[in-house]
DNA sequence: TTTACTTAGGGGGAAAATCCCCTTTTTTAA
DNA sequence: TTAAAAAAGGGGATTTTCCCCCTAAGTAAA
């Protein structure tokens, strides 16, 4: 029998597809967390009953998708994630790609394809949809995301992206204007932006703020 | 039997909670649908097929789930519309509830809380949660929402979202500077801003921009 | 026909934001 | 340990944004 996990805070959603996954010969259902961290709680308990493959939601409140496959794939490498998400948004499929996710179904998936995606990912040790496969092709030529935004720079980002002028998010940040012009100006020329209205588009895209 | 429909893009989620609803006692699923166009073509020609409740999505492609409802409210008055949803901002939901919905099953949704809803929306008319009710009357008191955005405001403020100067989107529009200078001191009275960064979260928020 | 509202346009000044070029200090890596 | 980045701060100029107050034409309603 092969044992799956989900981790999605739609208990609903997990309900559900924890009842189709039943329905697939071979395999059961060992346990259902609404976040990263509980799952991991989970783990440390869970002797013999640890999953071969978990399905993995994206956005989740306490420990999202991201940092929880980040952290399986360095404590728990045997545990293959599956990322099943809602989100077909690029940037998140390859930031899920990028953490260890063996695959990504997207919204548009199929029982059938479901099942396939995880006997591929338990066998294989991957399953990439044709969208999927695309979108990491995509990304990996046209080279957008070569640009490495430094911690500071992040934090100063999710500060624009608010009604505070400059002067106010130099004080947030207990640095002088000056300083935060610099952020300014190394963000906008490392992303080609032309003003701040372009910096918040591009933080909710990339998703540094959500609004 | 109670028959339901569903519609919903997300075909595994439909698929699934499709077996979660043919689960409980009474109930049987007469229609799953993609989006709303799909769903009005099937109660076109059913015949005695037609659903009891009908389990809506809000975000669908084609038709969404705000238009699918007034279009039931008007049509098919019979047809209660119960809306399941991961989006949980406010101003999504008072929209579904003003276009028609019976009720608005928020993400942290359990089975036996569905299964409930499901009945009480054919026996009572509605269901509330806590939560929605909250949002509801939240909004009711607080008369947020009486601004009033005129057509070319809002065509405005589609074009504050972008990497234009108010003087571009001065010749976009075919007006001069200063009427556009005109339309942002009104939007920005109106809805109590500070600068544009805080309408271009505005206008994320309230879905008249979608980055 | 007068009143009131909407749409379009404007002046002028203050405050932010943007741009370019430059210095000092701290970290990091060779 | 020394050279090279990176982080922090600065001067000064230009453009854009923001704010308050004002006019005129068209229109709808009373």
């Amino acid at each position: 029998m092969y044992k799956v996990a989900l981790v999605d805070d739609h208990i609903l959603l997990s309900e559900a597809i924890g009842g189709l996954v039943r329905e697939f010969i071979n395999f059961e259902v060992v346990n259902i967390s609404v976040n990263g961290k509980e799952f991991i709680r989970y783990l440390e308990t869970a002797n013999s009953d640890k999953p071969d493959v978990v399905l993995m939601d994206v956005k989740m409140p306490v420990m999202g998708g991201v940092e929880t496959t980040k952290y399986l794939s360095k404590h728990y490498p045997d545990i293959k994630v599956l990322a099943l998400s809602v989100e077909e948004d690029e940037s998140v499929v390859m930031q899920m790609i990028r953490s260890g996710a063996k695959g990504y179904l997207l919204k548009d998936t199929r029982k059938s394809i479901l099942e396939q995606a995880l006997l591929e990912v338990i066998n294989y040790g991957f399953y990439y949809t044709n969208t999927v496969e695309r979108i990491v092709k995509q990304t990996e030529n046209l080279h957008e995301d070569e640009v490495v935004l430094k911690d500071r720079e992040i934090e100063f980002i999710k500060h624009a992206c608010t009604e505070m002028t400059y002067k106010q998010i130099a004080e947030k940040m207990f640095l002088s204007p000056k300083t935060i012009e610099g952020y300014r100006e190394s963000v906008f020329q490392k992303l080609g932006l032309k003003n701040r209205t372009g910096l918040v588009i591009y933080a909710i895209k990339n998703n540094i703020f959500t609004p």
